[in-house]
DNA sequence: ACTCTATCGCGAGACGAG
DNA sequence: TCTCGTCC
DNA sequence: ACCTCGCGATAGAG
């Protein structure tokens, strides 16, 4: 959905729905389901031949892209190290509403692919590296090799029939993960009881773990889970047109003003 | 002066050696 | 603790 | 028919 500051407002409005965690063996034993699409991404776009000038993706000797192996590999590794174990989730088919988001994204795209000409063309080495970032794209292959990869490892593999958040927030809400780790809120929207926030990041950059509990938030805004939904819907999200002049302020005052959505649209 | 929203540009790994 | 180079 | 997202800065509306 795409609720643009989530985290930022529940930090202000639910402080006590997150916590602070002191390290990845706080999760030891426990299963966390992560969106496998994300990481890909990440991967793709940082790990490169080096960082100064080239901008070449690591490759086999037959010239294909293997950056998404290496990544996948040592981060998957170092989270069994702490016994943590990890179920992937990979996306699925884009929802119908997205389309119009994809669009635009894919318009962005475009713009940077000219960009990129235009930067190579100019020996710009700075401006063809940004460019190239921007122009990742994982590939169904990509996501075959990893699951490949991670089968071979004895590492749990879900397909997502969609949203790949959507799946992992289910896994959690059904009890078959204890948390799902992930930066995007939205999991909570979709229902994810715990939300585990820079659980790769805390060692390597240094950034403190944060586990997000739905129930407490739900219960410090003294809403319902069908009015949290329909909050974020009013925030504005991916699927639909915005309002305009509406964000999670506005929302969530009109909310308590009038208990649901419908009653809000009503009103306007 | 102040609060909230809309838009845009940018960034996104992990490890060991020194 | 930080920067830098390597990972294929 | 090629599918991820969040953040901060900043400008603008009310």
């Amino acid at each position: 959905m795409g609720i643009k500051g989530l985290m930022k407002f529940l930090q202000d409005a639910a402080p006590k729905a997150i916590r602070e965690i002191d390290s990845q063996q706080a999760y030891t034993g426990r299963l966390m389901a992560i969106d496998a699409s994300m990481c890909l991404y990440q991967f793709m776009i940082m790990i490169r031949e080096n960082r100064s000038g080239s901008y070449q993706n690591l490759t086999n000797a037959e010239g294909q892209e293997t950056s998404h192996i290496v990544g996948m590999l040592s981060r998957t590794i170092r989270l069994m190290e702490n016994g943590i174990k990890p179920v992937y989730v990979f996306d699925g088919k884009p929802p119908e509403l997205k389309l119009g988001e994809l669009a635009a994204r894919r318009q962005k795209r475009e713009q940077a692919e000219a960009n990129l000409q235009a930067a190579v063309e100019a020996g710009n080495a700075e401006e063809v590296l940004k460019s190239t970032k921007m122009t990742t794209r994982v590939t169904k292959e990509h996501n075959e090799q990893t699951k490949t990869l991670l089968g071979l490892m004895g590492v749990p593999v879900v397909d997502a029939p969609s949203e790949a958040e959507a799946t992992c927030a289910a896994l959690c809400r059904d009890g078959k993960v204890y948390a799902a780790a992930t930066e995007d809120a939205d999991c909570l929207t979709f229902g994810t009881k715990v939300l585990v926030r820079n659980l790769m990041a805390a060692e390597s950059q240094k950034k403190q773990i944060l586990e997000v509990s739905l129930e407490r938030a739900l219960e410090q805004l003294n809403i319902s889970m069908d009015q949290f939904i329909d909050f974020c819907i009013l925030s504005g999200c991916d699927y639909c047109d915005t309002l305009k002049g509406v964000g999670p302020s506005t929302a969530i005052k009109l909310l308590m003003q009038h208990g649901t959505i419908e009653k809000v649209i009503e009103e306007l």
